[in-house]
DNA sequence: AATCTTATCAACCGCAGTAGG
DNA sequence: TCCTACTGCGGTTGATAAGAT
């Protein structure tokens, strides 16, 4: 017996998503959580398949999303992490707060290859480019020769990579824009030692006063739930990158989040008023 | 203004991994 | 241990916007 396909292919809606599925769907996971996506699509009203409802949520209408175009500062790591993980889209994701896979993957193939094809390395291997074939590639490459731009690009990695990580020169997100597990949240991986700077707790003091500051529930290990979700620690980040370099399991660093989804709806009141139009369930 | 080409990105497809019975 | 159901991931496609001719 075969494997039985993923939904019900008849009477599916395929293709671009309406305002008023997307209504439907916040909805229904601000309402209910994410719970078994198979039967999201019926409960919530949807003529779509659960999967269909996973990747629009995750990729587009997820509250916690960044959008616009990837900083410096990420696209140095996510060319970093791509030398080091290869096309693990997901994994890479999962270091840049806010992004997806599939944003990336798309950057990744529209501009990042480019960018590294015109600077003579192969966005493949991170090697320097075969020696051009036809004239002009020929002078773009007088102006920088492969091997040199290889090592200003290694260079540029180092920044990201050493412990003399450069977050002077670099566009850094801001820290309103980056939401991910504080250092509380469950890390049972002994490699991360998670100290908070004064300079970080500072921002995090600094930011609670704010109204419009979002919290989220963490799910620790015993079900209960750790209130307030905090910024970006920034050891944490560092520390991250060093634990992937030397190839240590990362994927226990940041559990799965069980969000409190009355604070999703505040979050939704903030910068991106489409989301608020589509509570308004009008 | 019309047509063609290229770039972008949301969405789909199919496979792999995993949990639970 | 096997089987099934389900989720997640990566590759690919297709619609559409933007730019070029």
């Amino acid at each position: 017996m075969g494997r039985k396909p993923c939904c019900e292919k008849v009477g599916l809606k395929k293709g671009p998503w309406t305002a008023d599925e997307d209504r439907k769907l916040v909805n229904f996971i601000l309402t209910h959580g994410q719970s078994c996506w198979r039967s999201l699509p019926k409960l919530a009203g949807l003529l779509r398949c659960g999967k269909s409802c996973r990747l629009r949520w995750t990729n587009y209408l997820r509250p916690d999303l960044k959008r616009g175009l990837l900083s410096e500062y990420e696209e140095n790591t996510v060319i970093h992490l791509h030398s080091q993980l290869g096309n693990r889209w997901a994994k890479i994701a999962s270091h840049l707060p806010g992004r997806t896979d599939n944003e990336i993957k798309n950057h990744w193939n529209t501009h990042i290859k480019k960018k590294l094809r015109k600077m003579g390395i192969d966005p493949l291997t991170h090697k320097p480019l075969p020696p051009p074939t036809d004239k002009s590639q020929e002078q773009e490459n007088q102006k920088h020769s492969s091997y040199e731009m290889q090592s200003i690009c290694e260079a540029s990695l180092l920044e990201v990579t050493n412990n003399g990580f450069c977050i002077d020169e670099v566009p850094l997100v801001e820290p309103h824009e980056i939401l991910v597990p504080n250092s509380s949240a469950p890390c049972s991986s002994s490699t991360t030692t998670t100290t908070t700077t004064s300079s970080n707790t500072n921002i995090n003091s600094l930011l609670e006063d704010l109204e419009f500051l979002p919290t989220y529930d963490w799910l620790n290990g015993d079900g209960s739930t750790t209130n307030n979700m905090g910024f970006w620690d920034m050891d944490d980040a560092f520390s991250s990158l060093d634990s992937l370099i030397n190839d240590i399991d990362y994927d226990r660093i940041n559990p799965p989040p069980t969000h409190d989804f009355n604070q999703f709806s505040r979050m939704l009141l903030g910068d991106e008023s489409w989301k608020f139009e589509l509570l308004r369930g009008d």
